[in-house]
DNA sequence: TTTTGTGAACTAGTTCACAGCT
DNA sequence: AGCTGTGAACTAGTTCACAAAA
């Protein structure tokens, strides 16, 4: 009973201090996608035994995620979809428009620019940003312009930026960040192969295609040894 | 001493039976990245302690991660860049060539087809499937060829493709990977949204951006709430 | 002396199983 | 009766701390 914070007079809310597991966000995702799935199909109420089947997950997991941030059940009867999908929603901070930039409008820049999955869960991918003189003034297929770095801070002023994506190469990747952080932005996603410094208060997550591949190539090695 | 087999007369391997945790194996894909680095700047031989403050890792971690493999250090000196860079090399499977389809030759598919990270570690990107007529018979910017995936089958069986990336629509992914897996590919990795469900003996392994972003979103909306 | 390799201790994450509510 | 919410039990993963080796 301590840690606790009643925000509403409905919905508990955990305090900042206490640390949610990035196992926890990452399901939490995953339980939205599959309630939008769901609603989709017209079901208005669920059961977290019926969500595990279907998707291959943990009933008590899913029930233990979700009474973290909240009662939203109801005994007896599971979890209201439209509902749940709204509080998740909420707890996951997509209620509000978030905004997007890319560094870096390369092959891998440009095809996150046009990633349909983003815009579909309400991100706004805003701009590219390059140092390339030939880039800058274009736009990606989809219509995202590209900017000069040099425009970053005066850009970030103007409208807020919430999320940086990093898809320049990896020896460019540190400064990159440094300047995104110095910039204001407070969420990072590194898609450059390496670990990357930002202090604390910023939060960095990494999509690392290398070491992706290398765990897949290990099991292959595996199997190929002795199987 | 359970579950051991000698391989050789210098390096225990684990049987396949003993499963390593994907955690691992991550962190192996690392401490690779890592040696690359250190043997480039022409260091020859390094502790697990110094690998650890550099890189910010664990050095017990490190220990544990390599002796589950073979005793690769010497006590008092540490381990020898080279000669562990090339034992992790072994260990992951990157001693032999391993050959990457990508399914569909999208934005993100094109990218990845390009992406200079995979050939670097001794990837081969040999080849893109798609179903759109226009795009079959051109290539890359790269320079990958783009196959219908009616000829998956028997470019499959001509040579040898080890590993399948998914970048299809998300509705396309599960058909996609049937697909794959018919063919005989053993490791895949996904890139669409969702989990797909493949037969035991299949490797797979996820990037999902949309879970990636909401994570950060979640944790913006933490810092937003109460900080 | 230095640093590995590793059991033991600890911490985090998952699953069980059931009291309690509808 | 049915299903949530949750302490307790369990499993996995990390870090400590030290004996053994060079």
């Amino acid at each position: 009973m301590v840690g606790w914070a009643l925000v509403n007079s409905q919905n508990k809310r955990r305090l900042a201090h206490d640390h949610v597991s990035e196992l926890t966000t990452n399901r939490l995702s995953i339980y939205l996608r599959c309630l939008n799935q769901i609603d989709g199909a017209g079901v208005t109420r669920v059961s977290s035994q019926t969500l595990a089947d279907e998707f291959g997950l943990n009933a008590a997991q899913i029930r233990k995620d979700l009474a973290y941030f909240g009662e939203f059940g109801v005994r007896g009867v599971g979890y209201y979809v439209k509902d749940l999908r709204r509080n998740l929603r909420q707890i996951l901070g997509l209620d509000r428009h978030l905004r997007v930039a890319i560094m870096g409008a390369g092959n891998l820049g440009l095809a996150l620019a046009d990633y349909p999955g983003f815009r579909q869960e309400g991100f706004e991918i805003g701009a590219l940003f390059d140092v390339a003189n030939e880039k800058i003034g274009h736009e990606s297929r989809g219509g995202v312009p590209i900017y000069s770095v040099k425009e970053l801070k005066r850009l970030a002023r103007r409208e807020r930026v919430d999320i940086a994506m990093i898809a320049v190469p990896a020896p460019k990747a540190q400064p990159v960040v440094d300047l995104v952080v110095s910039v204001g932005i407070k969420a990072v996603l590194n898609f450059s192969p390496g670990a990357l410094r930002v202090p604390s208060g910023v939060k960095l997550k990494g999509v690392d295609l290398t070491v992706s591949l290398e765990s897949l190539s290990f099991f292959l090695a595996q199997d190929h040894a002795n199987g």
